[in-house]
This record gives structure tokens, sequence and C-alpha cells, in this order.
RNA sequence: GGGCGUUUAGCUCAGCUGGUUUAGAGCAUCUGCCCUACAAGCAGAGGGUCGGCGGUUCGAAUCCGUCAACGCCCACCA
């Protein structure tokens, strides 16, 4: 063996063996189910910092269920991302030269799928080389059929129990991708822009402020390019300093369009100047009040927001003909400018507001008036909020609990469609005869047929009551909506739906119940997101969970942090910070890698990536490695057993059922970093500093066949305890102890054994004491310079193991009373040890080391007789508190003495 | 504008319902070692008035109040 630890071969050998065998893959059976879903990667998106966090804790949660004996499935999976998608597809189509818009949706989709088939799953390889211990035959897509299916399936369910309905709407919309989104979609920045106070006259001839004498209204607002949809000017009947426009008319500066001032309380008093410029097309509040008030809409802008004059009154045409076809951001420079010039700007000012993005696209949402899907959400978070709230679902870190219950207690209606074409179809379907008679705002209700094809539709349509329909419905052609659907429309299905046989099933609660599969796995164990998709998928899951199955989708949600390099900032591919995780593994290794990771991972903390991290990895691997080759290059023969070796097994015995209790409490909650930094600890302070130190035969002896076996044993319970972690390189040193069978596998072994086992307290602490009075006699060598070959005599007035003649390479003298000599004294507890070093031993430096643990022993006295001379602590105090006070005096006391003593000794 | 969270050694963090020998770990640092598993190692050491102030208590890193800094989430002040 090598004495470093080469990970690249025994990486691939071992996943492979792992895939040869099926020991990933899971069948319900009569164990308990032990379920992952995994949150699906984008399914063009490569490995990330935060998907190697992520996996691998799902993977350690997953191998240590299955390493317990549970039936693990941990289900891999990609996600459609109706949107990132369809942006790759169409970037890669225009350097191709070809626009979205001059294909059908049947060629686009095709380009799709195309790019589908070639970049997807790539994720799902990489995960394999981080050791993801995946049921690969059970790999599934969010736009597969069956997914797709129960999409479809929920979507009519949802319909038809009146949860989803079609409405006009102020919609978040995307001008680059020209589509609607979900509030959730929206990203809010601060921003340094621009507050323009804008001049609108007064029509009413003579009618004046009458502070400043002015015949003109100011408005302030930040986006003057809207002015072209202005239909009001709103004042609050409150403001004093308005009063004068009461009832009043006024002009749109540069549009030349008269409109009344309005009323209403919403406009807040003594902000800007009390003056609101009311543009219903484009801005929600706007619109409520225009709603309020019935006022008209101007929609100024097209779809990819560029000014559309032709939506403004002919007469008016003359004056803002030149700003058609504009874009927005150019077309508010302009006009004000052109409004500078006509000197119907009061003023400019510089204002810090918030500006919505697109999530994806990164450009500023434009409010925007459509017709779209949406989903009623009070039900679902009438159904979704009390399972967390009473720790039914248990979030870690709880503090996300807080989270969620402000969402849900504000929750708006969820807006389903999107104006793309990579997802999954609205099925909804129109008849387009009516479609041409009244255009699709006015479309009515009744009409709109939902159903899963387009041939249930038409059976739908034949069953129309003429009462509804005017037409005769076998002259009627039907056509289906365009829209897509919110990727996370079918997200939130995910624990259900893959485990369904038929996508349709999920609806019908009957044939989910006889779905074997479904029972078995479902509800999963836990889930591991990060926290800035509670909302978009969690909170999602839980509803859907409740809704179609009447259970919740899991037990546990662990969120992990955000990956941040050492200096806190994002990982993002602009600053070019984040490693790729491929290239760790190849130079770490990928357990080194993994437990890099985790090693500063808690739970909610944003994790600050270092490589130094994955270098402990790594390191670490190379000790667990060179102590194997310790162990391994042993001679064994039949000799009797020392003492020693005896002794050591019995603690080390006791160690490893103490650690093992303690992992597993750790785990159970969810304190993985802390369980690995425990067994990390483990492996190399009590093992390899220790024990092995310990049943280490003389040079060139052999080991006797009970220590080595015992040890070995030792080796193998703590791979167990480390392979959820790092499930390489004890897959291999398992396989290196003794010969296993083919298709064995420590993923697959038992572990229930290492912690099933008490400990002795006394037999642990024993050891400790023996541990301190060797470190002791090292420190005396340290300080002394005196090589740990040379033999030394340690006075003790009490017996000692054997132990300690080993490890400290001392003679034990219980005997000796040694005035004669120069000493180094240590104490441990109450119990003085010393050791004669006649050409050493420097007095002064002697008495200072003995004076200062004298010092610290007096004030450390001082402070439990503040405590004991204080009656009301007596009183007050619990009883073995008071007790242990006493005891900490009495050892005190008695250290002191001991001081003393050796003081004066040294003294005389 | 609301809500939540954080603040403990140079860095990253433990410290659970107040009392466990006058605060712990890993990393980093310093000193000494190539000693027959490992220098990607071994042995040893240094380093903190637990963000500030006030309170409750016999006793506070721990509970309460307040202030400060940082971070996150939510919200339509044009």
């Amino acid at each position: 063996m090598d004495t470093k630890y080469n990970p690249t071969d025994i990486e691939a050998k071992w996943y492979q063996y792992w895939l040869d065998n099926k020991l990933f893959h899971s069948e319900p059976d009569g164990r308990e189910p032990f379920t992952v879903v995994i949150p699906p990667p984008n399914v063009t998106g490569v490995l990330h910092m935060g998907h190697v966090l992520n996996e691998t804790i799902q993977d350690v949660l997953v191998r240590r269920a299955r390493l317990q004996g549970k039936n693990a499935c941990w289900v891999p999976g990609t996600d459609h991302a109706s949107i990132a998608t369809e942006a790759k597809v169409i970037k890669r189509l225009k350097e191709q030269g070809i626009n979205k818009s001059d294909l059908t949706r049947e060629q686009f989709l095709k380009h799709a799928w195309d790019w589908t088939d070639e970049h997807g799953g790539i994720i799902l390889k990489q995960l394999r080389q981080l050791g993801c211990s995946c049921d690969w035959d059970r790999t599934a897509f969010t736009m597969d059929e069956t997914r797709s299916k129960a999409v479809i399936s929920v979507f009519c369910d949802l319909y038809r129990k009146g949860l989803i309905y079609r409405g006009l709407r102020m919609v978040n919309w995307d001008p680059e991708r020209q589509t609607a989104l979900s509030d959730e979609e929206v990203i809010y920045h601060d921003e340094h822009s621009k507050f323009y106070y804008l001049k609108y006259k007064v029509v009413e001839q003579g009618v004046t402020n009458p502070e400043t004498g002015a015949d003109y209204a100011i408005v302030a607002t930040t986006r003057p390019e809207t002015i072209f949809g202005d239909i009001a000017v709103c004042i609050n009947p409150k403001e004093e300093k308005n009063q004068w426009l009461k009832g009043k008319h006024v002009i749109v500066p540069g549009v030349g369009r008269e409109i009344p001032i309005i009323e209403d309380r919403y406009v807040e008093i003594g902000f800007g100047t009390g003056c609101l410029k009311v543009t219903p097309a484009h801005d929600v509040n706007d619109y409520a009040l225009g709603q309020k008030y019935d006022l008209k809409t101007i929609d100024i802008f097209t779809a990819d927001a560029h000014l559309n004059m032709d939506t403004v009154e002919e007469d008016l045409q003359a004056n803002v003909r030149q700003y058609h076809g504009m874009d927005r951001f150019d077309c508010r420079k302009q006009i004000v400018e052109d409004l500078q010039s006509l000197g119907l700007v009061e003023k400019i000012e510089d204002y810090d507001n918030k500006v919505g993005y697109s999530e994806r696209t990164n450009v500023p949402i434009e409010p925007r008036l459509s017709l779209q899907w949406f989903i009623r959400m009070q039900h679902f978070a009438d159904i979704a909020l009390p399972p967390v709230m009473n720790d039914e679902i248990v979030f870690y870190p709880t503090k996300y609990k807080n989270t969620y219950r402000n969402w849900l207690e504000g929750i708006k209606d969820w807006c389903i469609s999107r104006q793309l074409w990579w997802g999954h179809r609205i099925p909804a379907y129109y008849i387009k005869e009516v479609l041409d008679e009244v255009g699709a705002e006015a479309y009515p209700e009744d009409l709109i047929i939902v159903a899963p094809s387009l041939e249930e539709a038409q059976q739908q349509l034949a069953n129309l009551s003429p009462a509804t329909c005017h037409l005769s419905p076998a002259t009627c052609h039907l056509i289906q909506d365009e829209g897509a659907l919110d990727t996370w429309f079918s997200s939130w299905l995910w624990p259900i739906s893959l485990f369904l046989n038929d996508g349709s099933e999920i609806t019908n609660h009957q044939s989910a119940i006889n779905n074997k599969q479904l029972s078995y796995y479902y509800p999963t164990a836990d889930l591991v997101t990060g926290p800035d998709i509670i909302f978009f998928w969690v909170a999602r899951m839980i509803m859907a969970g409740y809704e179609y199955m009447g259970q919740m989708p899991f037990k546990h949600v662990y969120f992990t942090g955000i990956v941040r390099d050492k200096l806190g900032r994002k990982m993002s591919k602009s600053l070019g910070n984040s490693p790729d995780p491929l290239e760790l593994i190849a130079r770490y290794g990928a357990d080194g890698v993994r437990m890099g990771i985790l090693l500063s991972a808690p739970a909610g903390n944003d994790i600050l990536y270092d490589d130094a991290l994955c270098e402990q990895g790594r390191n670490f691997c190379n000790k667990i490695w060179n102590c194997f080759r310790m162990v391994k290059s042993l001679e064994v023969q039949n000799i009797p057993q020392p003492a020693t070796a005896k002794e050591a097994t019995k603690w080390f015995r006791n160690k490893l059922n103490e650690a093992a209790a303690e992992i597993d409490d750790l785990m159970n909650k969810y304190r993985l970093s802390e369980a690995l930094m425990a067994i990390y600890k483990l492996y190399t302070d009590e093992f390899s500093g220790w024990y092995l130190e310990m049943i280490k035969p003389a040079y060139q002896q052999p080991i006797d066949a009970t220590t080595y076996e015992c040890t070995l044993a030792f080796f193998d319970e703590m791979l167990r305890l480390l392979h959820p972690f790092m499930p390489f390189i004890t897959e291999e040193l398992w396989h290196n102890i003794k010969d296993r069978k083919d298709g064995e596998s420590i993923s697959i072994s038992n572990y229930q054994l290492a912690i099933n086992n008490q400990q002795s307290a006394t037999c642990l602490s024993q050891m400790e004491f023996i541990k301190e009075i060797v470190a002791g006699v090292r420190n005396i060598r340290a300080s002394k310079n005196i090589p740990p070959k040379e033999k030394l005599t340690l006075i003790s007035p009490i017996g000692l193991s054997e132990l300690v003649n080993k490890l400290a390479n001392v003679d034990v003298d219980t005997n000796l009373q040694p005035v004669t000599c120069n000493l180094s004294t240590f104490i441990i507890g109450t119990t003085e040890f010393s050791i004669p070093l006649d050409n050493f031993v420097n007095k002064d430096e002697e008495l200072k080391k003995l004076e200062a643990d004298l010092a610290h022993q007096e004030g450390f006295l001082r402070g439990v007789m503040a405590k004991l001379n204080n009656e009301r602590f007596v009183a007050n105090a619990k009883p073995e508190v008071v007790e242990l006070e006493r005891k900490k005096k009495a050892d005190a006391e008695q250290r002191i003495a001991t001081l003393q003593l050796a003081i004066s000794a040294l003294n005389k």
C-alpha cells in the first residue's frame, strides 16, 4: 500500500461496483422506507458548489438510513425549468441565425427537445462522481410522460374544484421573455433613480394655486414615460394644499390629454406634491384606482416594452407619434428632455426606490394587464399552515417556520400561466368561432373547456347545452390555450408524481392509495433544499401533498445555507469565485470534497467555502489510510495478550461506544458537521493518537492475535460510522479488512451494533487520568528538550498502569522519596507527580511554574469560597450544586497543600 | 415600514431548559521533532473582560430590556 491515499481509481471502481450490484435500487418490501426526492436540478444545468453541498447532505442522510437497514430510496431527476431552458434554446437558435418568431410551436419544441437530449442529465452523471447513491432506475424528468400527465390531471381537477380561474389581471410582465411571472419570480433591487416633478396645466381658466399663483398642478413621478397612459390625477380629499384642484381638470404635459382631478384617500398626505398621476394600465395601484372610479386604461407598451402610440387618441397623435416604437428607457430620457424644453418640468430630484426585476432575465418587470390563469391560494394556505406550525413537518433550522407563516398569512393568488412554449401546455380549449366573435378578453367563462386532451374537450363541447352555447357544437372548432404552465406547477407534485405509474392516478384518491409504490414511499423522510425556494417549492409541495395525498410530503425539511467564498461573497460566474466541483474532486478526492463542504455547514448558516477545508478532508483520508496500513503491516502471532493491550482494547471499546452514541444523537438532530467532527476526532485523537500507540508492539515484534482481531473489529465499526460521509475510502478499506463476498458492501452492512453498547464511565475516566499523566511527562520533555527516546523515572504516590510506562517512556517509582535530587513536578487532579532531572532542573523556573499554578488555584478557591460563604447561595441553590462547590473547595485545598509542599521542598 | 436572525479565540463555529473545577472545538499561528503508519505527520504552547449598557437572580455567554453593527425575508408610498 502506498503511503498516500489515491482516490481517483478507487472512486471509479467502487461506484461501478455499487451500480453493478444495484445497491442503490429500491423496491417496496417489509422494511421501513426512507425516501428522499432530489430537488431536481435544471435539466441543462451543470454541477456547482451549491449542488455539492445539497447533494452531499442528502447522500449522507440516505446512506446512513441504508446502513441502518432501512429501505433507502433516493429518487433523482431533472426539472425542465421552463423559462431558463427556453432562454437557452432561444440563445442557441439565435447563434444559428434563427428567431423564435420564425418558428412554429412544434418546430421550436423540436429544437428544445434536441437541446434537452444533448445536455440533459449531464448533471446527474456528475452526481455519481460525488458518490451520490441515487436509485438511477427511477430517474425522472418533470416533462416525461408520467409527470406531464399528472400535471394536466391536477390542472383539470383544480379547475373542476373552482380553485383555478382565468382572469384579466395586473401581472408581473417580463418584457424580455414576454411572459407573465408569479410574484415570487420578481426580485426587488434598491435603485438610485430620479423623481421628476412635472407640470400639469389646469384647464379651467383663472384657477391658480393660492400659495404660488401657478396655474398648474405638480405631479411627481419616477416613470415619466408612462404619462401617455395618464387618465387622471388623484389627490387626497383632506390635503389642504391641494383643495384648489378639486373638481378641476388638467392637461397631461406633452401629450395634451385633458384629464380630471379625482379624490381618493389612497394618496398619502404629505408625500411628494400630493398629486398622483393615475396610469391604470401600468401600475398595480393605479389599476385599482381605475377599477374603483371606472377609468379607462390606455396601454402604451408593446409586449417587449416599447412605446405603442397606436393606443393614444387620434387627435393627440401629432403630439406623441415621435415616441412610437421607442424603448421604454430611451423614451424616458427623451420625454424628460422634451418636457424640459417646453418648460413643463419643475425640477428633478434624486430618489431611491425599489425596482422589480425578472428573476431569470434580469430585466425590469413591467406591470401589465393581461389574461392569465391563477390558483386561488387561500384554500392551500389553510391546509398547509397548520402542519408546519405544530411541527408535524419539522424545519431545520426552526426559524424558517416564521418565514413560512408570514408568507402563507399574506398569500396572494398564484399566476400559473406563462407565455412560453417549453413546458406543460395549458389544457384549456376555446371555441374558435366564439373567440373570433367576441375576442379573448370577453370570452365567456362557461365556454372555456378544460380537459386532459383534445378528444375529451370535444366530448365536453358536444355535451354543452344549447343554453350555454348558442352555436351548434358540431360546427365548432376548438383551439387550445397557447400558454404553458409555471415550472413550479409541476415541481409541487414531485414527491407524489415520482411514484405514479400513470400520471392521472394523482387525482384519483382510490388509485393513488392502491399504488404500492406511492403508498410505500410516501410521505418521504427528508427534504434538503435552500431557503430561497421555501415559497416556490417547499410550501407548494406541502399544499399539493395535503390536497392530493391527504398528508405531508416529507417529515423533515433541512434548509442549507448559501455557499459563499471565504470573503463572504456569493459564488457567481461573473465573479469567477466559484470553483469547479469536478476539478476539486480530481484534486482532493470526492471524499475530501464531501468532508470539506460538510465541515462548516450547520443547517441554515451560509457556508464560507475555502479550499483549505477540502484539504483537511484529503488529509483526513490519508490519516485513515495510514492507520489502516499500520494495523495491516503488523505481524500476527499466537502469543499472550499483553496487559497493556488488554487495557487498551477495553478502553477503546468503551470510547467507541461513547462516540457512536454521540454521533448518532447529533445525526438525529441533523447536526451533520458536528457529527463529522466527532468522527474526525475519534479517528485522529483517540484511535490514532492513543489507541494505536497503546497496542503497538515493540520494534519489529509481532502482535498477539486477540488484540489484532479486536483492532480490526474496531476499524470495521469506525468505517461504518464514517461511511455516510466518505463512502469511497470506507468501502475500499472495508474490503481490505478481510475478503468479502461478491456483492457485499459496507453501504448495506448494518451499523446498529456500534451504538447499542453501553459505556463504562469509570473505564473512560481512568484512561483520561492516564492520558493526563502521559501528557504531563511529555510536557516536561518538551519544555526541557528531552528526546522521547530517553527513559525517565516518574515518581508517583500511587501505582500506575503499565500504559504510562509505555506511552511516556518512563519507569514508575512509587517508593522513592526523593529529597536528594532536583525534581520537575506536575499535578493531575490532586496527585503530585515528579521526575528527577538533576541536570535539567532550573530551580527558579520550577518555582515560577509551581507558584503560577498556586496563584491560579488560590484564585479559584476564593471564587468557590465566595459562593459558599454567601448564605443566600447555600440556602437557595440546589443541594447538588452546593455539594459540588464543597467538593471543588476540598479539591482546591488539597491541591494547594500539595503545591505548597512542593514549593517548600524546592526552597530547602 | 414590518418581521426574523446573527454578534463567543486571527478564521469558522459549539455552548440545549441559568450553577459541571473562574469559557470549548476545528483550522490557522508559534516552539520542538524526518521517533520503525502518516511531515498531507507527531509532541507541546500561546490566544477570548462571550458586541455595548442596564436589569432579574445567591449566581448570567446563557433569561429580560435597550442601544449598536451585520445579514436575510416580506411590503403598492407614486
